[in-house]
DNA sequence: TCAATATAGTAGGACATCCGACTATCTGAT
DNA sequence: ATCAGATAGTCGGATGTCCTACTATATTGA
């Protein structure tokens, strides 16, 4: 005899904000449900993202750095710059470069006005690495992200209040 | 004179979209925006979520462990079982009861009839606490998540099918 | 019954993020 | 011109996540 399919449980976050309701949250359960459906979907997200970028050698964080320098003018911007555009702390921005540099992909130079600062600048390697993930995470993420054609907008457009009310524009 | 306001910058998401399709990305590019949206509103949430939660000494992964287990009936449960719901690797959960426990939020029992397994148990302060600390989410950030009403219900329904599709329920 | 396989947890390591502290340099106001 | 305050980066530490072992215990099938 087959051993039963293992029943799949009801949506957890559908069971969550059921609790919530039942133990007089109400008023608070659906922005349980919201802010806790985005920290399930980055986790996916990042997920697949991670698993193509992975046979490059470089995570997301360190990708996203790359194509900062891809797209700029000069593929070169100081150390500030970069946290500033990604919205991480600078350590991370340290922590980020460091790595790229020990694996050739960038090099640090002096900002040639300001000798406080830091100038990262994308290698010929950085930038070919650049180029191949970009495809490959265009190919098997970007171009199906998991979600209909009218969704991405959807949710672009929602994403996109939350992100202005706190700041990021 | 006032120092004149620093102009903020355009978005940044639209901004990298534009440069998606001038690379000739266009098939790509409104994924690329949905998941680097996905990201950054994923750390605004978290930073919101875990700035309520320091003054309890907790952060929002033991958080939710601990609401786990408050919702649960005995208010216990194995450690396997906290990281299928939470859909995180068993290490994490270890982690997670191993800092629970040093605080006295949690207490680890052999289970009945599994000699593998352990059960996670919330003790007294651990159920004092996931009230506190709800009451002040709820309060903060969950009634008002940074969404207006309708957004929220999108969100949710948006995440859901992207959730599903990656087999979470 | 017993060996092969599966499952529960833990240990150690790699990464990323943030925070606070510290150095070097730049800017602006007196 | 100087000195106080702001800014750029780095360092060390704390935390979370995942991965790859590795141990102990259950389950299953011959």
């Amino acid at each position: 005899m087959p051993k039963p399919e293992p029943r799949l449980a009801a949506d957890p976050i559908a069971e969550a904000h059921r609790q919530w309701v039942e133990h007089g949250w109400g008023d608070a359960a659906d922005g349980m449900a919201a802010i806790t459906s985005l920290m399930r979907a980055h986790q996916i997200a990042l997920s697949r993202v991670e698993a193509v970028l992975r046979p490059f050698d470089v995570t997301f964080a360190r990708y996203e750095v790359l194509m900062l320098l891809y797209l700029s003018k000069r593929r070169s911007l100081p150390m500030r710059t970069i946290g500033s555009r990604l919205q991480v702390h600078q350590t991370s921005v340290t922590n980020a470069v460091d790595r790229l540099e020990a694996a050739g992909l960038v090099v640090r130079r002096a900002h040639p006005t300001d000798r406080r600062a830091t100038l990262v600048e994308l290698t010929r390697a950085g930038l070919a690495l650049a180029e191949r993930a970009t495809a490959a995470l265009n190919e098997q993420v970007f171009a199906d992200p998991g979600l209909s054609a009218s969704s991405v907008g959807t949710l672009v457009n929602v994403l996109r209040r939350m992100r202005r009310d706190a700041g990021d524009f």
